[in-house]
RNA sequence: GCGACAGUAGCUCAGUUGGAUAGAGCAACGGCCUUCUAAGCCGUGGGUCGGGGGUUCGAAUCCCUCCUGUCGCACCA
């Protein structure tokens, strides 16, 4: 509910408390963290506390007996009643003019409902997808581009000061593999090489196929010429370039920006060295058989691990240390690193690397992302990244939609594994979550046309507290709660509540919208109707923009 | 073996700073379109919150233990 009101509430509760205490009802001790929340039932009031049952040890009294001292010292103009139930619960019934001035508060807000003053702190950086550019994005990534982008945005709104990044791994074995499998399949093309021969750890996706035929395409058989080396040197960067470029157009399609593109190069050779010889100075680096091992055992790793290799190549590790290293260095205050559920026991080792290098580990979240399964027809999609048996981002968009795909990706809590029903994404029915929120956004957008055409607006003067019915009640009631609701969002880094609360504040305009009129009613009536479906236009606009959902006018 | 994450209605899942009678969608059943989009609304039925212990006024939620599932446990990335 209204954050003001809440905050007039704690206050009374707290004062009533400590007016007790004084009188010498209460004993002197430590008040409890004050928790109001808003009842599960319409007759427990409007909010409740449990204030008496959390003090009831302290005071060493009977919770009800708590609550009726406490009740007993509170009052207040916006108060209506006061009631005790169950075993100490205190519900808060306030007058209705309460609620109107709320939605009122919510109206003068006008397009900035829903983004929250700016936070005064360090910024954030969230770093996610960072796949590598060595193929098409799959469903998995697009898992991840959904979350940590919905993350950002409902950060943002919430408002955190947050940086996206992209960490583009443009370095390393991965790269080598993708210049040798494009080199291969630009042979085998030419009739110089064939499939038995592919490189071991190469890439068998049909994408590396089209790049060698597109280097054939232009530029013909002229790379036989060439030395091996200089050959893969030229299909390297020709290919990653071209990874990359296909990369961001995934990305953009599926509506995630990055404002910054980071390449693992950067690092080499120089950041890495000058990480390396910081965890040696601080004593945590030792050699062993020709390797250079940290030694994340002090910091409760299972075991220590290799950070430059005997033949004095860096290992991955390395490489991210240094590039967490640099991330501090740039001033942020918290790091955020979404990854595969796959990747967790690589948590531990960077987390000791932080701390060895005296950062606190803390200041980097690693948030795992479940794995994600596909049902087509009632049946599992097969996947193979071996094979390249593999369902692209791309494809996946192409057959479900954007909307539907990141709405499916975000409305589950990140730790719990994904069954994506195409069939389902794609059903236009009833069936589907994503098309009950934007249908109502499309009502409320239709409604518009038509008063517009009858030339009724919301003037200076409407007057809210006609909106007395229960589903308008509801809506109202809703809408106090969307800030709230993206600020726990923001802090517990779970973008699938606005994404639930979208569905639900949908919810109460459907139910309205089946049980009052706008058009055709007494015309202050309607005016305050089509003050209340405006401002629940906004917020179901503002949700889905925070989940990268469209709102469409017509459906 | 060690670790992360899961186990809640027939199915898919909400619900973890401990709170009131555990919620929603789908599926099932019964109603609502001469009026602003029926991609909608209203109602009914449906549960040993994986099992067992413990902590306390109170546990789906916290602790211990066991069972089941997924994913990991490289001088790969």
């Amino acid at each position: 509910m209204n954050l003001d009101i809440k905050d007039t509430l704690l206050a009374a509760i707290e004062e009533a408390a400590k007016a007790a205490i004084a009188d010498g009802v209460f004993p002197e001790a430590q008040l409890p963290n004050i928790i109001l929340e808003v009842p599960p039932k319409k007759e427990m009031g409007d909010f409740a506390t449990n204030f008496a049952m959390q003090s009831a040890k302290a005071f060493r009294m009977n919770p009800r007996k708590i609550a009726e001292e406490v009740t007993g010292r509170i009052n207040g103009d916006w108060l209506e009643r006061v009631e005790i139930a169950g075993p100490g619960f205190i519900n808060f019934f306030l007058k209705a003019n309460v609620l109107y001035d709320g939605l009122k508060a919510i109206m003068d807000r006008g397009e900035s409902f829903g983004q929250l003053p700016k936070k005064d702190m360090k910024p954030v950086q969230v770093e996610y997808v960072s796949a590598n550019p060595t193929g098409p994005l799959h469903v998995g990534h697009g898992r991840g581009a959904a979350a940590g982008s919905a993350l950002v945005n409902v950060m943002r709104a919430a408002g955190y000061p947050v940086t996206s990044e992209y960490y583009i791994n443009d370095a390393g074995n991965q790269i080598n593999n993708l210049a040798l499998s494009v080199d291969h399949r630009y042979l085998e093309l030419l009739g110089k090489a064939t499939e038995d021969t592919f490189p071991e750890n190469g890439y068998h996706g049909a994408d590396i196929i089209d790049t060698a035929q597109r280097i054939i395409k232009k530029d013909g058989d002229k790379y036989l010429n060439m030395s091996e080396e200089e050959r893969l040197n030229i299909f390297k960067e020709l290919a990653l370039k071209e990874k990359l470029a296909a990369l961001k157009e995934d990305l953009a399609a599926f509506n995630c920006e990055f404002d910054v593109w980071y390449s693992e190069r950067t690092l080499h050779p120089d950041k890495v060295k000058a990480a390396v010889e910081v965890l040696q100075k601080n004593g945590k680096i030792y050699e062993e058989g020709g390797a250079l091992w940290l030694k994340s055992t002090d910091y409760g790793d299972d075991k220590d691990r290799v950070v430059i290799r005997d033949n004095g190549v860096p290992t991955y590790l390395a490489a991210d240390i240094a590039y967490h290293k640099d991330k501090f260095e740039r001033g942020f205050g918290k790091l955020i690193n979404i990854w595969g559920a796959d990747h967790h026991g690589y948590i531990c080792r960077v987390k000791a690397a932080m701390s060895a290098l005296g950062y606190n580990a803390d200041d980097l979240d690693v948030l795992l992302l479940q794995m994600v399964r596909l049902l087509r027809g009632g049946e599992l999609v097969k996947l193979s990244k071996r094979t390249g048996q593999t369902v692209t981002l791309a494809e996946l968009i192409e057959e479900v939609g954007t909307d539907a795909a990141r709405y499916f990706f975000i409305m589950r809590s990140m730790d719990s594994q994904l069954d994506f029903d195409l069939d389902l994404a794609k059903s236009k029915s009833n069936e589907n979550p994503v098309y009950y929120i934007q249908y109502a956004h499309a009502r409320i957008c239709s409604i518009f046309r038509q008063a517009e055409e009858t030339g009724l607006k919301v003037t200076d003067g409407v007057d809210l507290s006609l909106l007395k019915d229960e589903t308008e009640i509801d809506i109202i009631n809703k809408l106090q709660e969307y800030e709230e609701e993206i600020e726990r969002a923001a802090a517990e880094y779970a973008p699938q509540r606005i994404a639930r609360y979208a569905y639900e504040l949908a919810g109460k305009f459907h139910s309205f919208y089946n049980q009052c009129r706008i058009l055709g009613v007494d015309d202050k009536l309607a005016e305050a109707r089509l003050a209340l479906v405006t401002v629940t236009a906004h917020t179901i606009r503002h949700a889905l923009g925070i989940l990268g959902v469209s709102a469409p006018e017509k459906m």
